[in-house]
DNA sequence: ATTTTCGAGATTTTT
DNA sequence: TCTCGAAAAT
């Protein structure tokens, strides 16, 4: 028996590897989550002989599918070709790329993300001639689009097999401005074949449940099914477990209630907790011996995760000795502190004066663990929003500590890719938002009016922005600009693929020095200007994202069936480049982001009233997810944890105080090794009191979303709480427009 | 007149 | 880093 499976008892063993049949797996921090699935994947495969490509096997992260598919080969070998160890939208990608054509879409659709949401919805905005500000001042954009997609379940029926003219006809009798958006965003969707990522999960679904032809042969195909992170999985993602696994009912979910940290995203707890009630057949094992932490960090997390009060009844019980045995007591820079052996290994928390002082103790801290024999890649620092980053990075780069920047980067700094995605897909498509994208890139003097002109145009003649333009190449609005440029370096490689093709099709053997993707690659950067802008913008990482996109297109190149749009789809998902996992540098990131991982020292830092726990919270599950999240953050660390905040980013008072959160770890749980002082403790103190007896008077109240039931006006959703104003916004189904109502009025929660 | 550039101000969390 | 507005450049 592989001895990374000591963690299950001989019964929890094989029921993990052997059963039949739904199975929840309640398993808290640091107890082997991945290792059980593990475990039973390579049970099924090695022992039971089932193949891979009927097993499902999704997580929640492509960096979590990586690790699992990585543990996978270790132990069955590495060329196993591992077809479902994915997340469940790639996995829905190739669902959809299969099977889409029954809603008559094309099997290139393209996937959008948020980037390409936003320019959308700018583009859109500016048809109806709103400023961004209008519409924000309400509700974010990226809320109109959640709760529009989340409430219309039907809208996969109602707008996206309507036909174009129809949709555009509805416009003009939309409900509501929000309405409006949405249906045009429908539209410009359309136009490109676009899903984002609800629709997604929510076109997945939908396929599964009214084509049942589908259905059967996704069933056939799932003879196990597994999830991990199913505190996480919203009802839809739910939904498209249940019905893949309809057939086989192999349902195998792992999850731990107290990391659940998605509730934004349509997640819910109770989704984990009632699963024995969906499948009274269900078997549960609970998994709470903690191999991660030692029992001083488990000890206050626990104390802090109590405070919580929707909560599945479990103590982590800790294998690892206590901390305060260990040799060398790092956070002490003062001899006369180094005396109080016992309290060594408990977390510290230190609160510094200014953000800068804040960064510049954990840069010392750092040097410290280093000097005592310890390595960069054993540091998380972790924060509650990104731009948290920033003062830490400036302390490190001073410090000359190397640092790699786990979300913020990945997602931001991956524009240049984007970029040069769009170019590629201008050559197969050219679809509007690529089109967008590109065509000002590097600029051509082509900016907002003579991208008016150009919708204008082709709105009229019914072609696409691209064509548009080909069309309006003579017209005076283009002279002196980029234009004919950008069209002739796309008509060129255009033509030049065309040929190429033809030579392939004909040619017998494939010629190994000809990289017929890397080729068109390198043209269309060349002759689009776009390499040599970023070269001129001097660059560096930029550039060198690049050479690594390069590389990886040309690695893709080798095979000499793939194609441009093949290749396109293939991308759509793996646009954040994995690599480099094992550099020796601190690792930085927000809490969410670091979910699944571990690390032998964490410091969370920023840890004020108004970050962590974060202003925006005004309801009481809202505080509780907050805690989670707290909770996620401290049980990512194996040995030594810190907890820092300071004063002083005082654009609000709010600012000013320690977080609660600290106090709620139990006063006698951590080390306080730089005390704010008498008065503003106590203040602290009659902040939290305060604010949680104004969460406690809310606790009745129903938070956004939820469905209601009034005596006139029937059922509704709450699509806003006014706290201070005291009344709920409520969108009744059978009324056109909102109303408010007071928070006294009677209502009554429906499912 | 339009596009580009530059500086100030602001930021929840992610597939 | 990103976004927005205003000044500078075409």
């Amino acid at each position: 028996m592989p001895d990374f499976l000591e963690n299950l008892t001989e019964d929890q063993l094989t029921t993990v590897q052997q059963t039949e049949g739904p199975v929840r797996v309640i398993a808290g921090a640091g107890t082997g989550k991945t290792r059980t699935l593990t475990s039973r994947y390579c049970y099924l495969v090695d022992t039971l002989g089932i193949a891979p490509k009927n097993i499902l096997c999704v997580t929640f992260t492509n960096r979590a599918a990586n690790e699992m598919k990585f543990r996978i080969r270790k132990m069955l070998g590495d060329d196993l070709d591992l077809g479902f160890v994915c997340t469940i939208h790639a996995f829905c990608v190739q669902l959809l790329k299969e099977d889409a054509h029954v809603l008559g879409f094309p099997k290139n659709f393209i996937v959008l993300d948020t980037e390409d949401e936003k320019n959308m919805l700018q583009k859109i905005f500016e048809d109806m001639h709103l400023t961004l500000r209008d519409v924000t001042i309400q509700r974010t954009i990226d809320e109109v689009l959640e709760t529009m997609k989340m409430r219309a379940d039907s809208y996969i029926q109602e707008f996206y097999l309507l036909d174009n003219e129809k949709l555009i006809e509805s416009f003009s009798h939309a409900s509501s401005r929000e309405e409006e958006i949405f249906l045009r965003y429908i539209y410009e969707q359309k136009k490109c074949f676009g899903l984002d990522f609800n629709d997604l999960i929510n076109f997945a679904g939908y396929i599964l449940d009214h084509y049942p032809d589908v259905r059967d042969k996704w069933q056939n195909r799932c003879e196990y099914v597994m999830v991990d992170e199913f505190q996480d999985v919203s009802a839809k993602q739910y939904g498209i477990a249940k019905s893949l696994s309809g057939l086989h009912r192999n349902l195998f979910i792992v999850g731990d209630p107290d990391q659940t940290i998605y509730t934004w995203r349509g997640s819910h707890m109770k989704l984990f907790l009632d699963f024995d009630k969906e499948y009274k057949d269900a078997k549960t094992i609970v998994l709470n011996r903690n191999y991660r932490s030692v029992p001083e960090i488990l000890t206050a997390s626990d104390e802090l995760i109590a405070h919580n009060k929707l909560k599945y009844p479990k103590t982590l019980v800790a294998h690892r000795r206590p901390a305060s045995e260990l040799a060398v007591p790092i956070w002490f820079t003062d001899e006369g502190s180094k005396n109080i052996p016992e309290r060594y290994g408990r977390p510290v928390w230190y609160h510094a004066p200014n953000p800068k002082d804040e960064a510049e103790w954990v840069a010392k801290m750092i040097q410290a663990y280093i000097t005592s024999g310890g390595r960069l890649s054993d540091i998380g620092i972790l924060y509650r929003a990104h731009y948290l980053s920033r003062a830490i990075e400036e302390a490190f780069v001073k410090a000359k500590i190397p640092y790699t920047i786990y979300s913020g980067i990945a997602f931001y700094g991956r524009r240049e890719i984007k970029d040069i995605v769009c170019y590629l897909r201008m050559l197969t498509q050219a679809d509007d938002v690529a089109f967008r994208r590109t065509v000002n890139l590097p600029a051509r003097k082509i900016g907002k009016k003579k991208l008016e002109y150009l919708a204008n145009v082709a709105e009229k003649n019914h072609i696409s922005l691209y064509d548009a333009l080909k069309v309006s190449l003579e017209d005076t609005e283009f002279r002196g600009t980029g234009a004919k440029r950008y069209v002739n370096a796309i008509e060129t490689v255009r033509e030049r693929m065309e040929k190429q093709r033809k030579v392939i099709s004909f040619a017998m053997p494939f010629d190994k020095d000809h990289n017929f993707l890397a080729d068109i690659l390198q043209q269309i950067m060349d002759l689009s200007g776009y390499e040599e802008y970023l070269r001129v913008q001097g660059d560096q990482e930029r550039l060198d994202n690049i050479a690594e996109f390069k590389r990886s297109v040309a690695a893709a190149g080798e095979d000499p069936d793939m194609t441009l749009s093949e290749f396109l789809n293939e991308i759509a998902l793996f646009t954040n480049l994995d690599k480099e996992e094992q550099q020796d540098t601190v690792k930085l990131m927000t809490v969410h982001t670091a979910k699944g991982m571990e690390y032998p020292m964490v410091f969370i830092i920023g840890l004020s009233e108004g970050i962590f726990p974060s202003r925006k919270v005004v309801m009481p599950e809202e505080m509780d997810e907050e805690r989670r999240l707290m909770y996620v953050a401290m049980t990512r660390a194996k040995t030594y944890l810190a907890l820092t905040d300071s004063e002083g980013i005082a654009n609000d008072n709010l600012f000013k105080y320690p977080s609660r959160f600290i106090a709620e770890c139990g006063e006698e749980n951590i080390i306080s090794l730089n005390p704010p002082d008498k008065e503003l403790t106590e203040k602290a103190k009659q902040f939290a009191a305060i604010d949680e007896e104004r969460l406690s008077k809310l606790s009745d109240l129903y938070a956004v979303g939820t469905r209601v039931l009034h005596e006139v006006f029937r059922e509704g959703t709450v699509t806003a709480v006014d706290v201070k104003g005291g009344f709920y916004t409520i969108q009744f189904d059978n009324l056109p427009t909102q109303r408010n109502l007071r928070i006294a009025a009677k209502l009554e929660r429906i499912e």
